[in-house]
Formats: C-alpha cells, sequence, structure tokens
DNA sequence: TAGTGTGTTTCTTATATAGGTCGTATCC
DNA sequence: GGATACGACCTATATAAGAAACACACTA
C-alpha cells in the first residue's frame, strides 16, 4: 500500500507582483520577507498546504496530500487573487505536479548492507553512520527510494501515484527475488 | 591586476523515514 | 549533582522557484 505523504505542484501566471504591496493587500495569510527569502508564502489556514509566490508570477504548491488537493489548493490561490484583482479570470497558469512523496511498507526488517549488495552498488548508497536508510537510484525508476532497516520505504521524485505504486511494486519484487536467493 | 561576465551553489518550503547528538526537564 | 527521559534538530532524498554569494574564466 503506497501512500502519499506530500505532493509538490507549480505554476506560471504570466504577470508580475510588487510582493510587498501584495503581501499587505492578503494580509495575515501572507509572509513575505525579501531579506529571508525572495518568494512571499501563502497560507489559508495554519494547517493548510504553503504557497510560494514570485515576483515574475511563478508560484509553488507544496505539503498537500493528494493530487485532487493540490488542484483543489490551486483553484482556491487563483481565485483569491481574482477576487482581489491581481489576475483576471480565467487564468491560464500551466499548473504542474512537479514530485510527489510516497510511503510504503514492505512488512519485513530488511538486512541493508545485504540488500545494497543485492540491489547493485553501483545503483545504491548505503552509509549508516552519515544516513540511517539505503538510498536506491535504478534507471528502471523516475524516482528515488529510501529504504530502512524497518522495512519502511520512502519513494521521491514521482510524477504521479501510478509510477510511485509502479515503483514499490518492481522494488517489492527484486527484494524478495534478493531474500529468497540469500 | 582589475573589471566583467558566466556558471555554480546555497538558501527556503513541504513530507516521510531513522539513528545520532544535544539541550532541557524531571526525579532521586 | 548525577541519571534518565524526552523533545528538537541534524543527517539524506526529490522538486519547483528567485536572489545572493561565491568561484572561475576571460579581456583590457
Amino acid at each position: 500500500m503506497v501512500k502519499i505523504e506530500n505532493v509538490v505542484g507549480s505554476g506560471s501566471l504570466g504577470v508580475e507582483f510588487d510582493l510587498e504591496s501584495v503581501s499587505a493587500d492578503l494580509g495575515s495569510i501572507a509572509e513575505y520577507d525579501p531579506d529571508k527569502y525572495p518568494g512571499m508564502y501563502l497560507r489559508f489556514d495554519e494547517d493548510a498546504p504553503l504557497i510560494t509566490v514570485y515576483r515574475t508570477g511563478k508560484y509553488i504548491i507544496t505539503g498537500e496530500d493528494s493530487k485532487d488537493e493540490a488542484y483543489s489548493t490551486r483553484k482556491k490561490f487563483l481565485h483569491h487573487l481574482a477576487e482581489n484583482g491581481m489576475i483576471s479570470t480565467p487564468a491560464d497558469d500551466r499548473f504542474q505536479i512537479q514530485n510527489i512523496v510516497c510511503t510504503a511498507d514492505l512488512e519485513r526488517s530488511l538486512n541493508l548492507n545485504a540488500l545494497a549488495i543485492g540491489l547493485g552498488l553501483e545503483k545504491t548508497e548505503y552509509e549508516p553512520e552519515q544516513f540511517p536508510g539505503l538510498i536506491y537510484r535504478s534507471p528502471d525508476f523516475d524516482s528515488v527510494i529510501l529504504l530502512f532497516a524497518s522495512g519502511r520505504v520512502v519513494i521521491t521524485g514521482s510524477p504521479d501515484l501510478d509510477s510511485a505504486e509502479q515503483t514499490f511494486s518492481i522494488l517489492s519484487h527484486e527484494i524478495a527475488d534478493i531474500l529468497n536467493i540469500n
């Protein structure tokens, strides 16, 4: 079972913003400190996902746990800008999901040293002194996989859930083969 | 050598994972 | 004061974005 933990999407509104005045107009939902970072942060609620808006009109949505919710947040964001007269509607913002972070569980503990050898040393990085997880990069996948001794798995870099599920399925079979051989 | 131009790196945000370290709090 | 417990934060991964700070190459 692959579960989405974070979705990152980006778009471009094709208009330039004066972030100083935009943040002043939007009030408490906006946070802008150009000395700290050139982007303006926008959050509709305390636990809501974060929207980072740039001077060029480009923006990033992070912190959603599904693709649909990311699109829903984008819709709310565009509606809010239109309501405040900052953009015209309908806006063609070329919004795209860029990255999905997923977790999964192999439901068995793993010997990461053995797994690094089995999966191929050229495709894996495992330095437990530096980081407790094994990093697996296969040319067969779009994404990068982090494997932990507990059997928990993090899949990151996927453009969609189908791709992450496919990656996890292939990985599960590869690991099963390795463990059966050993 | 100084100035300019280009390219690279770092910063920030979200999120899971887990081991290690560090600081703070509580108890004896 | 010492021991233990707990939380926070660091490490790494992907991804977008813009700006600043660098490093390096080239020309005058």
